[in-house]
DNA sequence: ATAATTGTATTGTGCACTTAATACAGTCAT
DNA sequence: ATGACTGTATTAAGTGCACAATACAATTAT
């Protein structure tokens, strides 16, 4: 579990982003109970108060509830979350695609470099 | 020519890419003249002091260079701009199969995906 | 020469984000 | 009942971003 955070980002959307993607792909089950405020807090080495306003972010999009002094809890709804899964892997698509025709590549272009990134798994390069 | 922000973001690090992507897009020729700081705050609606931050910014990268009190340019080496714009979308591209591995899908999900986002030029669905 | 235009610098103000340090009310285990 | 947990709220401080309003030196156009 690694809790890496962009400089130039409010850490609490990244917080946001980070818990919405476990739930998304499996690592938090429909159901389960989050760890409290605080020890998610310290897990992800954020202020508690953060942590609070990224949670707060959460439940807005519906995939956590809170039990007011018991906890906070994952949806039940499975069919919502897989729904949400195939939405946003069809939203991250549709942005590769729109990054690339912003610079200057047609989409036909994505099928090579598809084939290009996952033969060379080396580097992270940054711009420069 | 359009100069829309993501509130969630520094508008001079948005004014970064947004410039950049224009000179790997060919938008900005190589060795052509920038207009002024000013008129490209004004055009951008942001303080000349915002927009100044960002040319600064992107001078680090050596896309352009500045000449004391007549402009700035775009550097002339088409050869670099040519080899950044490959690089830019081999991480883009890495960067998509990062994300959809985080979704809990498999690269392999990468292909149906273009093809169904090809298919329905929609919707932008944000989250909810 | 004069005026306009270049990049650059400075000072001040307002706002959002983050951390820190507390505090309170309700629930649960003992 | 006591103490340890829950989520939540408040106040204060520090930081970075963005804007506003100027100002200056050097080049260019007239």
């Amino acid at each position: 579990m690694v809790w890496s955070f962009d400089a130039d980002r409010p850490i609490y959307l990244q917080l946001v982003e980070h818990i919405q993607q476990k739930i998304l792909n499996g690592e938090f089950q429909p159901g389960e109970k989050l760890p409290s405020v605080r020890d998610l807090a310290a897990t992800a080495a954020v202020n508690p108060n953060t942590m609070q306003k990224a949670l707060a972010e959460l439940e807005r999009g519906g995939l956590v509830f809170t039990q007011r002094t018991s906890g906070r809890f994952i949806t039940q709804d499975a069919a919502k979350i897989a729904r949400l899964r195939e939405r946003a892997a069809l939203n991250l698509t549709r942005r590769f695609l729109a990054d690339l025709t912003s610079l200057g590549l047609p989409p036909s272009a994505a099928a090579a470099l598809l084939a290009a990134a996952q033969k060379s798994e080396n580097r992270s390069d940054v711009s420069d």
